[in-house]
DNA sequence: GTGCGGTTTGATAACGTTACCAACGAGCCA
DNA sequence: TGGCTCGTTGGTAACGTTATCAAACCGCAC
């Protein structure tokens, strides 16, 4: 690194000590609050702090006290609404706790979570929150063994003995599919935005995002229990981007038997099968009920009303950091999962089975991972927000 | 603090010294990367090293350093898109200059904000980008003094030098409302989230937020420019809440010559406006016209697709770090506002003048700070994001 | 064998705080 | 007066790294 001025002397405790005519320890007490010291003396040195300005070196405290009154963040990305409010409800519990909080994106890298975690620990963290994009959990378990207290987020790793914090996904989905086959829907769909890996079935935490694959189990068995047929699931995995999950819906409704029902399993997936649909011109819930996952802030905007699976998610955040706190003040309680309820929230995109298929009128191509412009508008939104 | 246990001692430049029969300096010299070694004996130390689990303790270095390879950030509130997007354009830019990024939210008080600066002044983080709630500046200030680099995001401060990042509010608000006035349109009524500071025609930057002023005195010029006189201002000041500007507009367009024309000056105050006017069944444009500021994700989900003015925020961010890089760099450049170009983006959301004024459906109620179901959705989102 | 550049090495002193401990004085009681 | 306790005080040793500097070492020319 070339040129790079060290940060101007500061005031430091000897200073105000020779100040205030006291010894460096008897300043140190008075200004870190710790010892006894005569209220003489604590007045005298607190006026040659103030006059001098001097300001605690939070660095060297923690040098030697161990602890950074810091808490280590590591989430695919703030800027997906739902990894912002988690975000935020970390922030809030931690700084209630006098702890702040360190932010790093993996945009689902492993490989960038693995650095994060290991800058963490050089940093010496209090405590990482983390919403594992890596499959393994060795560079979490070496926190552990350096003292630092780790708490999984949204995702459960298997084989990890570390608290995890997550919302019952299973069953989250498995009540809102559930949704549409008691009202008759034997066609349904579901959208869900993960790489394409068809054998999914195995239930292998950790080979994809957990999220989705329990997702798509309580999709699964909500068909198995209204006695539908393996062969009549209808899954798209599509990509972290908007415009995959129109593209993936377009098609879908393309066919002569289309589903007459839609389950997203994230954000994304939801604006783009939306988008999808309000272009084909499709009645919700006419001619599709919909529900989506997460209730984003859109969902009671779009007309009709979108019903969704709503997490609890700025809690989530809360407990992570709440769990955290607790470690460090020396819990050692058995590492476990904490599982909230998401829960379903009613709206007016869910409907009866229409009883006939109405034509939908589509624009020129109605497939392919590239989508057209449907005419009309110039303008569309430079970048695409990820996954979720 | 009751029982907070030390973390366990950790593996250091002696322990891994002694485990490969060097000196302390010399394992230090190859573990930090600095001075000379022979091949041999650094194969050694990193061998010792590896079998030891040694990690570098950031802290210690720091201390010595003077440098924590860290950038303070205080926003209102990362769960609002807006900041989520500027905090993520500050992180990716960071992430590239070897800095971490320390959270806070200020909530849009300025106790908060300077409470959280002095806590980034302790830490001595090597630089802090602050989007200002507090109207004055000398907790700032405060920081500048002690070496460490400031730079003010999304608004502006008066009196103030120090490096700003922010976009031609003022210039896209009157271009944007120019759209209306070019279509013919007279009665253009504007809804902004901010305390109802009337005589904001002053221009005092820190009596309110700064954004919100400039695009007001944006509108204001612009009907000017269009001959429409003052008194034909309709400017609704709503608090922080979605409904709040719902209501507003639920008023304004129940005057018998309500306005042809809306202008949202922040994302809260868009989803607001967007749910009353949609819940009237206004038609858009048919009815009124709408613009609204930043582009959020679902302006191209409602239909019409939402015309706006959109910002480059994940830029502003991060060109705020790239202005701290440069200043922790050596970089004593006299600190100056830089002014990005918000940009109006065209959709389907406005047109001419109505020829008539169509009757809307009125629910029950039509004003008044607290809004009434409208009926049939038994599900609201438990939380209404804040401002913008 | 000696002298001389250069690299490599290791003691030791920072950095600014807290932890530890011995010393001091006042107050109290025997 | 001696002895004890207790609040207060200040010197000094940590904490784990980097910075400084002198000593040791090497090869090579004289």
């Amino acid at each position: 690194m070339p040129n790079t001025p060290r940060p101007p002397r500061r005031v430091t405790i000897p200073d105000v000590a020779r100040h205030a005519g006291v010894g460096q320890a008897t300043a140190a007490r008075v200004l870190g609050g710790y010892g006894s010291s005569s209220a003489a003396t604590r007045e005298r040195v607190l006026a040659a702090a103030a006059e001098l300005g001097y300001s605690t070196n939070a660095v060297a405290r923690s040098m030697i006290s161990g602890r950074t009154h810091t808490l280590g963040v590591v989430v695919a990305d703030v800027e997906n609404a739902y990894f912002a409010r988690a975000v935020r409800g970390v922030t809030d519990v931690a700084a209630k706790a006098g702890l702040q909080v360190v932010l790093a994106n993996s945009d689902e890298k492993g490989d960038t979570e693995k650095s994060a975690v290991q800058m963490f620990i050089e940093r010496r963290v209090d405590g990482l929150v983390v919403a594992p994009a890596a499959a393994d959990h060795e560079h979490l378990d070496k926190a552990v063994a350096a003292g630092i207290p780790v708490v999984l987020l949204d995702r459960a790793l298997s084989g990890a003995t570390l608290d995890t914090v997550v919302v019952d996904n299973r069953g989250a989905a498995e009540a809102a599919v559930s949704r549409f086959t008691e009202a008759g829907h034997t066609r349904i769909a579901v959208v869900t935005s993960a790489s394409p890996d068809e054998n999914a079935t195995q239930l292998a935490p950790g080979a994809d995002i957990w999220t989705t694959t329990e997702r798509l189990t309580g999709y699964r068995r909500a068909l198995r229990a209204a006695g539908i047929p393996r062969g009549a699931e209808l899954i798209r995995h599509t990509g972290y981007d908007r415009t995959w999950a129109r593209s993936a819906v377009l098609e879908l409704m393309s066919s002569p038997d289309r589903p007459t029902a839609l389950f997203t399993t994230d954000n994304v997936a939801t604006l783009g099968a939306l988008d999808a649909l309000l272009d084909l011109g499709a009645r919700i819930p006419g001619d599709v009920s919909v529900i989506g996952f997460d209730d984003a802030e859109w969902a009671t905007l779009v007309r009709p009303r979108l019903s969704v699976v709503s997490q609890p998610v700025q809690e989530l955040g809360g407990l992570a950091a709440d769990i955290l706190v607790r470690r460090i003040n020396g819990s050692t309680a058995r590492p476990r999962r904490h599982t909230l309820r998401a829960t379903y929230v009613s709206r007016e995109s869910t409907g009866p089975v229409p009883e006939r298929v109405r034509p939908l009128r589509f624009p020129g191509e109605t497939d392919g991972p590239a989508s057209t412009d449907v005419g009309g508008r110039d303008g569309t939104p430079a970048d695409t927000p990820r996954h979720r």
